[in-house]
RNA sequence: GCGCGGUUAGCUCAGUUGGUAGAGCAACCCGUUUACACCGGGAAGGUCGCAGGUUCGAGUCCUGCACCGCGCACCA
């Protein structure tokens, strides 16, 4: 074989990473209707869709990287793979970005706009966001089918939503109700509890009576939301406030009637503050559930601006905080205020606009999980908890197992309507006195429900709804066959995500899996910790301190970049970004490129006869079973050490002396390049073509079957 | 308050069912001999957070403690 000119040269990632990728493209493989072979096991993974809120980071780049290995591999042990890529909407987080910067640019908000207009621009953001990002995951690498690449919000999702909203509704586990909701004033919009992020703050606690004659004295860090108070809950075995207990009492607090009763409740802390609390149901999720206890009435005091709804000039219509000075001034002139302390306490915040959650009572659509499902006698958490529990769904690391029933544990009904315009709209219709939940529009004549779904809904289905669940009756001649789709590749095989969204996701991809098809969406989840920078703090805009994974690419290649994620890094465990670590995978890239070149330079007859074919075989079998038990982070390192240190280091230089050892060399490093190629696919697949032209690695057979 | 994770070489981290402690980087010495200086050879470096326990044997299992990080709840 002549030696390519190619060789001869220190490798260039850059000239060569793009031109590979369209190969592999054009190949058609990426497609498991065209792999070579009778295949008859699948290996799915559904990836999870980046939001087309901006560009890829590197926790991105880590996800693809891993989830490129695994399907690598598995093509390579002859699975039938799918890799099924897709953007989400990511409904609120794309809204606000969108509405920031027209309010910057135009200085108009989304009501200047109209909801048609403003979702024109919301989409064509979208569109251009999905462009970048796709051409991002090619980079890196992705083997991902393009063909059937799915969007959160495009129109078979929207099918598969309203449908499962449908289904849900008719079993009477989604119910619209008057109940408190966490309110983000700033986003205008609900949010679940899962989207608050609570902050450490210093907030003044005060100590008071409403007035001179009640008996018993509260505290609060919110004055103002004690306009709005109708009872006053002690701990039942409070000693000190027993006599009071069913009194009642009528009285005026800043220019305000109330009219307040003492009752005992068991949430009370009886050490906390004066042991006393005053009850707001309106504004304060605990209240809310003592006010049902014990049957009290709820009334507003606060807006959806934070404004207050209540009293004369001094307070209606002021903001929340300047109505806390006017009642902390008024309980000052009164002598009511005995005690004003500084305290740190854990204010809620919208993770995406940083808005203070104000707790309202709303009209709100709502998934029951703690209801019977007609006829399966359980419940959805009871659907949550019990493929873990059988041990049908695997956790890799599996101490999050505990992490996630505890989640259960604390689950309360799950809010999904959202009051923004971007998303799927919620599947409901009304004229006159009349209501409808359909999957399709019944008609011009009815008005559809104004509110969208939490993002989440849809990202559930995910792992079905990207499989063409329900069957959709626009399937077009050509595209797969949606159905067939779900029976070969569902339920998937792999969940591969970072911890931090176990609860947002994965927990609810489970629930609607379960409930809609009766299967589990997924056999394994693996998790990924945070890719932090150098200093280990996350990676944000506001810092300034993210590490562009392109920036990368373009400078060490994208096989360094994966190399340097992936090797070393435990699932579950956060990493840093160490840029002598990707350059060490640079040098590596250009070693086995001049390896390359010795061994084609130094080519015999092979000789299937020798001690180093079977060492390099134990090995080989090392690493399949890290590949099979997802220890990527050694199974990376030990193709590494072997290539460098043994082949390299010592057999390579050996065969310099001893002419039988050039025999193996060939065989042994044609292997190598199999093994290391889910992790460094363009340098391994760029030597392939300069040995084989006619194959491509990326469908080769792995040297080892499978061996658990 | 409840729970989870971490603590291993100067730094960043691996360490699978318990069996004589590993890598990368940095630092030290030497080196251009049939690929590669984006290189090679060599040497150095650790009482595996602390205290107990189980075991023939513990970085690994159990108990307690300390410090760091995280999640959930409370937050009147």
């Amino acid at each position: 074989m002549a030696i390519d000119e190619k060789l001869l040269k220190p490798y260039d990632p850059g000239a060569t990473e793009e031109k590979i990728y369209r190969l592999w493209e054009e190949s058609g493989f990426f497609n498991p209707d065209n792999l070579p072979g009778t295949r008859k096991d699948s290996f799915t993974i559904i990836m999870p869709p980046p939001n087309v809120t901006g560009v890829l980071h590197m926790g991105h780049a880590l996800m693809l990287t891993l989830e490129d290995i695994m399907i690598r591999y598995k093509r390579m042990q002859g699975y039938k793979t799918l890799w099924l890529p897709g953007t989400d909407h990511a409904a609120i987080a794309t809204q606000a970005k969108v509405e920031k910067e027209i309010q910057k640019k135009e200085g108009k908000s989304r009501h200047d706009l109209g909801r048609e207009e403003m979702l024109k621009r919301i989409e064509a953001f979208a569109k251009e966001s999905h462009d970048t990002i796709v051409s991002q995951i090619k980079v890196m690498g992705a083997s991902c089918d393009w063909s059937r690449e799915a969007f959160t919000l495009d129109e078979q999702r929207n099918l598969s939503v309203n449908t499962m909203f449908k289904k849900m509704y008719d079993d009477g586990l989604i119910y619209r109700g008057n109940r408190i909701v966490n309110w983000d004033p700033k986003g205008q919009t609900t949010i679940s509890d899962d989207e608050i992020v609570y902050e450490e703050r210093k907030a003044k606690i005060y100590t008071f009576k409403y007035s001179k004659d009640f008996p018993i004295s509260i505290s609060t860090t919110r004055p103002e939301t004690k306009v709005g108070d109708v009872a006053v809950a002690v701990h039942p075995e409070d000693s000190r406030y027993k006599k009071f207990v069913g009194k009642e009492y009528d009285l005026e607090f800043c220019g305000i009637p109330l009219h307040i009763k003492i009752v005992a409740d068991k949430a009370v802390e009886k050490d906390f503050g004066t042991g006393a609390l005053g009850v707001t149901p309106a504004h304060s999720m605990t209240d809310w559930e003592i006010a049902d206890r014990h049957d009290l009435p709820r009334p507003q005091v606060i807006n959806e601006y934070a404004k207050m709804t209540v009293g004369g000039e001094n307070l209606m219509g002021k903001k929340t905080t300047e109505a806390r000075e006017v009642i902390v001034e008024w309980l000052k002139e009164q002598g009511l205020l005995e005690k004003e302390e500084e305290i740190n306490q854990n204010v809620g915040t919208a993770e995406r606009t940083g808005g203070i959650i104000e707790p309202l009572p709303k009209l709100q659509w709502f998934v029951a999980v703690n209801k019977e499902i007609p006829g399966r006698g359980k419940t959805l958490k009871d659907l949550m908890r019990e493929p873990l529990l059988k041990k049908e769904i695997k956790i890799i690391p599996d101490y999050f197992d505990k992490t996630y029933f505890h989640w259960i544990e604390n689950l309360r009904d799950w809010c999904i309507s959202r009051q923004i315009w971007y998303g799927h709209r919620v599947p409901v219709w009304y004229k006159d006195d009349e209501k409808k939940v359909s999957n399709i529009s019944p008609g011009e004549e009815w008005k559809q429900d104004e509110d969208t779904l939490d993002t989440w809904f849809s990202a559930g289905m995910w792992t079905f709804s990207t499989l063409g669940w329900p069957a959709s009756v626009k399937t077009t001649a050509g595209k797969p066959d949606k159905t067939k789709d779900l029976e070969t590749y569902h339920p998937t095989d792999v969940l591969e995500t970072g911890y931090e969204i176990l609860f947002f996701w994965v927990a609810r991809m489970i629930l609607m899996s379960e409930y809609a098809l009766g299967e589990i969406p997924f056999h394994t989840v693996y998790l990924h910790g945070t890719v932090r920078d150098a200093k280990g703090r996350r990676m944000s805009k506001s810092l300034g301190n993210g590490i562009d994974p392109l920036e990368i690419a373009k400078k060490y290649g994208a096989d360094a970049g994966r190399m340097a994620l992936v090797a070393g890094t435990a699932p579950g465990t956060d990493s840093r970004v160490d840029e002598n670590k990707i350059k060490g995978y640079k040098n590596f890239a250009n070693k086995i490129w001049n390896i390359t070149r010795f061994v084609l330079d130094n080519q015999k007859e092979p000789d299937s006869k020798n001690t180093l074919l079977e060492e390099f075989n134990k090995i080989a079998q090392d690493i399949t079973a890290d590949m099979e038990n997802y220890r990527f982070h050694l199974a990376s390192e030990k193709i590494y050490q072997y290539i460098w240190h043994r082949f390299a280091d010592e057999i390579v230089e050996e065969s310099k002396k001893n002419e039988k050892i050039k025999k193996v060399l060939l065989p042994i490093w044609q292997d190598c390049l199999k093994i290391l190629h889910p992790f460094m696919p363009f340098v391994t697949e760029e030597i392939w073509q300069i040995m084989n032209p006619e194959n491509l690695l990326m469908v080769e057979t792995w040297p080892i079957q499978k061996n658990d």
